[in-house]
DNA sequence: GGACTATGATTGATCGGCCA
DNA sequence: GTGGCCGATCAATCATAGTC
């Protein structure tokens, strides 16, 4: 493959920068959600972002309250009754935890119960 | 299937863009990092303090402009040469230089 | 008045590092 | 070696602000 040199000798439309830096090209494994046999036919299901419906949400996030983290055998009951992987249920609880965090360090006010409207 | 993707009531409803003086200091370290635009944490917070936004902003910006940036690297050149004439210093050595002017926290 | 673009925020998932 | 967690980041998308 190329590497597009950028402008080692050849001159670059501007005068200044226009260099691609390896940053730029980090690329990103496609997400391996991948359920094969679900539909029989790949088609595309795999790959793309999983798209959690509300109930879902509910569900993970009612768990959350109750433990922030959880243990083998409830991963595996929420995964079953959800429908979706155990990674899935691992991933969503540790972004969880840390979008709670977040929310502390700045929020100050965390929690609680929605402020009627604003 | 009901495609709710009523994202009921998402925090990010009620959203201002960033003042100018926000964006220039953004830019600036940006464009004058471009060879690794990875703020610190400390480089995020003294960024935060001089736009007058939050830490987690600062990153949401720089997440933000990376993507886009190398996305569509040809779209900024005009804004990259602005910028570039402000303040160069090559990130190449930046990491041996210590930090500039003067930190809460002694490095 | 409504495309069309720019931009800040959210989020499922990845990457690398650390530890038991 | 294996597996979970953390912190940072990616990448796609959402929803709004700004422009014409």
């Amino acid at each position: 493959e190329d590497k597009d040199p950028a402008c080692p000798s050849e001159p670059c439309p501007n005068a200044s920068a226009a260099r691609t830096f390896d940053w730029m090209k980090v690329k990103r494994n496609p997400p391996k959600t991948a359920k094969v046999s679900e539909y029989g036919l790949l088609g595309q299901p795999n790959t793309i972002r999983t798209n959690f419906t509300t109930k879902q949400l509910t569900e993970l996030e009612k768990e959350f309250h109750f433990n922030k983290y959880l243990t083998r055998a409830r991963r595996v009951e929420i995964a079953a009754t959800l429908e979706l992987n155990e990674t899935q249920v691992k991933i969503w609880f540790q972004n969880r935890r840390m979008k709670q965090k977040k929310r502390e360090k700045e929020g100050l006010a965390p929690p609680a119960v929605s402020r009627s409207a604003k | 299937v009901m495609i709710l993707r009523s994202r009921f009531l998402d925090a990010r409803r009620k959203r201002r863009n960033f003042s100018k003086q926000a964006t220039e200091v953004l830019n600036e370290y940006f464009y004058s990092h471009l060879s690794n635009p990875y703020p610190s944490e400390e480089a995020k917070e003294e960024l935060a303090k001089k736009g007058g936004i939050t830490v987690s902003q600062v990153s949401n910006w720089f997440g933000n402009k990376r993507i886009r940036y190398k996305k569509n690297m040809g779209k900024f050149q005009e804004e990259a040469n602005i910028y570039a004439a402000k303040t160069a210093v090559d990130a190449t050595n930046v990491a041996a230089q210590g930090n500039r002017a003067n930190s809460p926290s002694t490095p």
